[in-house]
RNA sequence: UCCACAGUAGCUCAGUCGGUAGAGCAAGCGGCUGUUAACCGCUAGGUCGUAGGUUCGAGCCCUACCUGUGGAGCCA
């Protein structure tokens, strides 16, 4: 099939000056000049930047319809591709036919409209914030960065696994859930008991969407060796904050024979190779974001690129944050889990850049993370970035069917994960991996404040729009 | 869930001591110009988040609720 050349295409000088191009976009502006014509600015999402077209008088809808032309029109143009005269692009398209697609019907009401918005306000209307600058650039930084965590883990040798997005176990890990059930909710099956009879449920149990996709990732870790799992996850907690969506996508890979150093280093290579990728690919919106949204956001990712990732133990940043001289409103003591302000103070003003935590008190982290040989410490790591926080965690896997035991009844979860237990109890390997939220990820390398502005429909508490 | 702040024109906001609402941008019309967040002029646009209450009188004071934002907790 032959496509149609884009806005960007144009731009990138794959048409040569003085061909016939044809474009079709939606209007962002249109100025006239008395001298008989008028500026028109098309935008298709192919590139931060629209093209200008120049439209005579000297055509036969110039007055009745190009001059009524505003944010929002969608338009067809064909014309030729010529030199422009203006400072602001190389290229531009004098039109001989422009048909309009479609009409705003109420250019004032319009909620796109040319002029600044708020993001606030831009959430109301997130069926069309896409057509603005922010949330276009946006777009095509989840696309870049979603196309470079493929190729990373492609070009190693991981397999891509889909885990499923409904779940039986409640206890994947902490967390709400958000059941899922077909159940009448005014007239609920009872048991004799009088509880609720879940056999009578869709899935013939309780049932709920996922908070994660590791533990399934690991069976299928343990028999292809490199894998990972990239989709949506689901979180019913009750988080107002900027950093939380109760629908968000998660990267999780699982390495076969590797250990907890081999993990740090390839979340430090992962976000490196990520970054890289975006800042090459997606220069024109890069920009846009250096400028506009968060200054000096190329510079950092830049350095996050070519600078090295500090490791530190748990044990050695309580000694840092003690020694730190810094008042902090909640307690810094070996056994306690940092806060906010703990790991903000470690990746923003100690290292001043991303620094990987390693060996976490067990009784504070995940079962499933392998116990050291302290008998205290368990081999977990988190990556924090400065910003915005925590961007990985991760751990290697207890795969001592006895230990991972222990840990289990103490839960009460063997019963139903004994298919996770099986995988210990079946050639048993050493692993390691870790889990990323993408949008975090996105908000790291746009400079973006919330993170419901990194998510095209974002879920909140309250609020599923769209 | 907790704490704080906010809700007035399509959008962003101002509104003094309680006395029946104003600007900028956007929009419409006109002017000017190879323009580019164009510029200049004119016009239109409001049940002041909702429901109660206090008062002769409420955008303003009080109560409840709703919604949003920031921070905390939980976490990715």
């Amino acid at each position: 099939m032959q496509w149609p050349l884009r806005i960007a295409d144009l731009l990138a000088g794959k048409a040569a000056v003085g061909s016939s191009v044809t474009v079709k976009g939606w209007v962002r502006t249109r100025r006239d000049s008395k001298a008989g014509f008028s500026f028109i600015n098309i935008h298709d999402g192919s590139a931060f930047d629209g093209i200008q077209v120049v439209a005579e008088q000297t055509l036969p809808n110039y007055s009745d319809e190009i001059l009524k032309l505003g944010a929002g029109c969608s338009v067809s143009i064909t014309g030729t591709l010529v030199a422009s005269q203006g400072k602001e692009q190389a290229v531009e398209v004098k039109a001989e036919t422009l048909t309009v697609l479609g009409w705003v019907d109420d250019p004032e009401t319009y909620p796109v409209a040319k002029k600044r918005h708020t993001f606030e306000y831009l959430r109301t209307v997130a069926h069309l914030r896409p057509r603005t600058n922010t949330f276009g650039a946006m777009a095509r930084i989840r696309n870049s960065a979603s196309q470079a965590i493929h190729r990373y883990f492609n070009e190693r040798g991981f397999y891509w696994v889909n885990t499923p997005i409904v779940t039986a176990s409640d206890c994947e890990g902490a967390g709400e859930l958000f059941r899922v059930s077909t159940l009448d909710l005014h007239n609920l099956p009872r048991t004799d008991k009088g509880a609720v009879d879940f056999t009578k449920d869709f899935f013939g149990s309780e049932s709920f969407l996922t908070v994660s996709g590791q533990l399934n990732g690991e069976a299928y870790c343990t028999a292809m060796s490199r894998i990972y799992t990239f989709g949506p996850t689901f979180r019913a907690e009750n988080s107002n904050t900027s950093r939380h969506l109760a629908e968000f996508w998660m990267v999780e890979p699982e390495v076969a024979f590797a250990d907890l150093k081999q993990n740090a280093d390839m979340a430090e290579e992962f976000l490196q190779y990520v970054f890289r990728a975006v800042l090459n690919e997606r220069q024109d919106d890069m920009a846009f974001f250096d400028q506009h949204i968060s200054q000096g956001v190329i510079a950092r990712l830049e350095s996050v690129v070519n600078a090295e990732f500090v490791r530190m133990d748990y044990s050695d940043a309580i000694t840092v944050l003690q020694k730190s001289g810094k008042k902090f409103e909640f307690p810094v003591q070996w056994g306690l889990d940092l806060q906010s302000e703990h790991e903000r103070y470690l990746a923003e003003e100690h290292v001043g850049r991303p620094v990987i935590l390693m060996n976490y008190p067990q009784a504070i982290k995940a079962f499933y993370m392998r116990a050291n040989e302290d008998g205290k410490t368990c081999a977990a790591m988190d990556v924090l970035a400065p910003g915005i926080g925590e961007i990985i965690g991760g751990s290697q896997r207890e795969e001592r069917l006895d230990v991972l035991d222990a840990k289990m009844q103490a839960l009460g979860l063997q019963e139903g994960l004994w298919w996770y237990r099986d995988l210990r109890r079946y050639g048993t390997i050493p692993h390691a991996g870790f889990g990323l939220g993408f949008e975090r990820l996105l908000t790291y390398i746009t400079g973006m404040d919330n993170i419901r502005d990194a998510i095209p429909f974002p879920r909140v508490p309250g609020s599923a729009l769209f």
